[in-house]
DNA sequence: CTGAAAGCGCTTACAG
DNA sequence: CTGAAAGCGCTTACAG
C-alpha cells in the first residue's frame, strides 16, 4: 500500500535518481545499478529481484543521468563529427549514414562544421575533446596540430574523405587518384582532346590527388596542357565561382570537355554552360566528381565519379569503435575505397 | 624552479583537472573555478592572480570536464535537434543554420533522424532527455506523447516545420496555407485550368495545410476537382514515388499544371515528366514547395515556394534560449513566417 | 581577498 | 546474495 503510493508519487516526478528507484524497490542503489547495466550475475542479483527492479524502472521511466555516468565511467557515448559543411549534400549524406551506424551501437552524434576555417576547426576539436568518446573528422590542412594532439592524448580519431600524408592516423578515403585517372580516361576514349579541370585552390590532399589523376592520365595520352587547369579561389559566394568558371571557359574556347573536381563546382559549371549556350555533350563533355540528385536529373544526365558514402560511414565508425573499445588497439593505418564511375549522358 | 618543472610536467599530461591547475597556481580549486567562469568579482580575486591563473590554463590547454560541470550545474550546453532525415536538403540546411546560431551562444548540437518512425522519435527524445538542455524538433504525429512529457518535465522545446494543433508548445512555422494558396493562385492567373496536387499521405499538419491552401484557392476559382489529388503512399524507395506519380499523370491526361507539396516529390515529378516527354511549361506548368539547387538549375528553372530556412533557425534557437534561460518564461505560443514565391520559368 | 567542504548522480571494488 | 562507502571533477554557499 505504502509502496503503491510511493510509486504513484514518483511516477509524477521529473527527476528520479537511482536512489529513488532503490527506495521504491527496497534495495541499495548499487543493486539497481547492476540491474541497469545488465550485471545481475556480477552483483549476484536474483532473477526475480532483477525483474522487479526492471519493472519499476519501466513504470517510472527512469533514465540514468548521463553526466553522472560519464563522470564516473569516463565515457560519454557521443561521437564528434567534424565536417566542412553539414548542409553540403555529400556531408549530410555522410552524417546520415554515420548516425545510423552509431545509433546501432548506442552512440549519439554531435556535429560541427568547420567551413574550412582552420582556427574554427582546431577550436571545435578542443571544445569537444572532453565531451565525446571519439572523433570522425574531415580535416583541413591547418587542423593537423589539433588532430595530432588528439592522437597524443589517445583520443580515438578517424579521418574521412581527407588525411594527412605521412602521419599515422587511421583514415577512410576514396582512391581519388585512380578514380579520376579512370574517369578522365573515359573522356579520352570518348575522343575529347582538350580536357580542362576545374578544381579548388590546391591545399587539400584529396583535391591534389584528383588533380594528379587528371594530369597523369592526360600525360600518358600526350594531351596535357597546363593552362587547361583552373584553381578556383575560395569564396563564400556561389556566384563568384560561376564567374571564375565563365571567364576561364571564355578564355579557353577550344575546351571540349571539363572535369569538375567536386559536386558544387560541377553544379556551378552546369549553370555557366547553360548561360553560354553550350550543348552537352555535343559542344562540351562533362564529368564531375561526387554524385548529386541534380546530376541524375539534369538533361542530359551527368556522368560522375561516385563516392561510396554508406561504406565510408560504415568503415569509419567501425575503425573508431575498435579504438574506443581499446580492441584493435594498433588500428590499421587506413583504408582506401574505390569510387565508381557512373556513366550517364554527358560524355 | 620547482614550479617550472611542474608546469613542464603538466604540459604533457593528458587529463588535467582543476586541482592540477590550482596546484600549479598555488591556489585553491575554487579560485581557479571562479576565474574560469569569469566570476573574479564574486570570488574577489585580484586581477593579477586571475591573469596568472589564466596564463596557466592557456599554457596547459586545460579544459574543464564537461560531464562534471553538467552534473554539478545541471546544464549540458547541448541542443538536441530531431529531424525527419538529416540527409534531406531542407533539414541539412536547417541543421547548418541552427548550428551557426547555437555556436554563437556556446551550444553544441546533437542530431537525430526519426525517419518518420514514431517509435524511434519517441525513443530518441527519451534517450536525449537528460543529455541536452533543450530540443528543436520536427515532430511527426506520433511523437505527441513524448513531446508532451518533455513539456511536463519543463524541458525546453521548440517545434519547427510542424506542430501539434491545439497543444500549447512553442513552434516556428511557415504559413503553409497562405503560401500555397498564393502559389496556386499564381498558376490560376497564368491560365491553367486543371491543376493537380501531388502530396504525401495526409498525416502531417503542414501537409494538410498545404493541401487546404490548394483546395481553398481552386474552390474560390471554381476549378477544384477532388480527383486531381494524389496522396502518395509512403515508401523508402524513390522509384515507388516516381511510379505512383507516373500512373497518376497518365490517368489524368488533362492535367495542365502540377503542384508538388515537397521538394523530393517535385524532384521525382520532374523525372517523370521528362520520361513522359512533357514540355514545361508548354504542356504542363510546375510549382513545387521548398527550394532546391535542382530547381534553380533545371531547364526550365522551376518556380517554387521557398521557406526562410535561416530565419526559421534563428527564431527557433531564440525561442529555445529564452526557455533555457528561464527568461521569457511564458514563451510566446509560436510564430508564423512567410514563405516566398520565387517565380522562375516553369509556369 | 581566499580556502575547505558539501554534494551533483552515478559505478564499482570491497566487506559482509 | 546485498549494502555502505569512496570517488569521478566540478561549483558554490559558507566561513574566515
Amino acid at each position: 500500500m505504502h509502496q503503491n503510493f510511493s510509486a504513484f508519487f514518483f511516477l509524477h516526478m521529473n527527476n528520479l535518481s537511482i536512489k529513488d528507484i532503490a527506495r521504491l524497490a527496497g534495495v541499495a542503489p548499487s543493486t539497481v545499478s547492476f540491474v541497469i547495466n545488465g550485471k545481475e550475475k556480477e552483483g549476484r542479483i536474483s532473477t526475480q529481484l532483477a525483474a522487479k527492479i526492471q519493472k519499476i524502472i519501466q513504470k517510472t521511466g527512469y533514465q540514468p543521468n548521463r553526466s553522472a555516468v560519464s563522470l564516473r565511467t569516463g565515457k560519454t557515448n557521443m561521437i564528434g563529427l567534424i565536417v566542412e559543411d553539414i548542409s553540403n549534400s555529400f556531408f549530410s549524406q555522410l552524417a546520415k549514414s554515420i548516425e545510423d551506424m552509431a545509433y546501432k551501437i548506442g552512440y549519439k552524434v554531435v556535429y560541427c562544421s568547420t567551413e574550412n576555417d582552420n582556427k574554427k576547426g582546431a577550436e571545435l576539436i578542443q571544445m569537444l575533446h572532453k565531451q565525446v568518446d571519439g572523433f570522425i573528422i574531415t580535416p583541413s590542412k591547418g587542423m593537423k596540430q589539433a588532430v595530432l594532439k588528439l592522437k597524443k592524448n589517445k583520443k580515438p580519431v578517424v579521418l574521412i574523405d581527407r588525411y594527412f600524408p605521412g602521419v599515422n592516423i587511421p583514415y577512410v578515403l576514396v582512391d581519388n587518384f585512380t578514380a579520376v585517372k579512370n574517369g578522365v580516361n573515359y573522356l579520352v576514349n570518348a575522343g575529347y582532346k582538350n580536357i580542362s579541370i576545374i578544381t579548388t585552390a590546391v591545399d587539400q590532399v584529396q583535391m591534389q590527388e584528383r588533380e594528379s589523376g587528371y594530369i597523369q592520365c592526360l600525360k600518358e595520352n600526350t594531351l596535357y596542357h597546363p593552362t587547361y587547369t583552373l584553381h578556383l579561389k575560395f569564396s563564400p559566394s556561389e556566384d563568384s565561382y560561376a564567374n571564375q568558371i565563365k571567364k576561364f571557359l571564355l578564355k579557353h574556347p577550344k575546351t571540349d570537355a571539363v572535369f569538375f573536381a567536386t559536386n558544387y563546382l560541377g553544379i556551378q559549371g552546369l549553370k555557366v554552360l547553360k548561360e553560354l549556350g553550350k550543348r552537352i555533350p555535343e559542344d562540351i563533355g562533362v564529368l564531375s566528381f561526387d554524385d548529386h540528385d541534380i546530376f541524375k536529373l539534369y538533361s542530359p544526365a551527368i556522368t560522375v565519379i561516385n563516392q561510396p558514402i554508406a561504406e565510408m560511414a560504415e568503415k569509419s565508425v567501425e575503425m573508431l569503435t575498435k579504438q574506443m573499445d581499446g580492441t584493435g588497439a594498433p588500428a590499421q593505418k587506413g583504408i582506401l575505397l574505390n569510387a565508381e564511375l557512373i556513366v550517364r549522358e554527358s560524355v
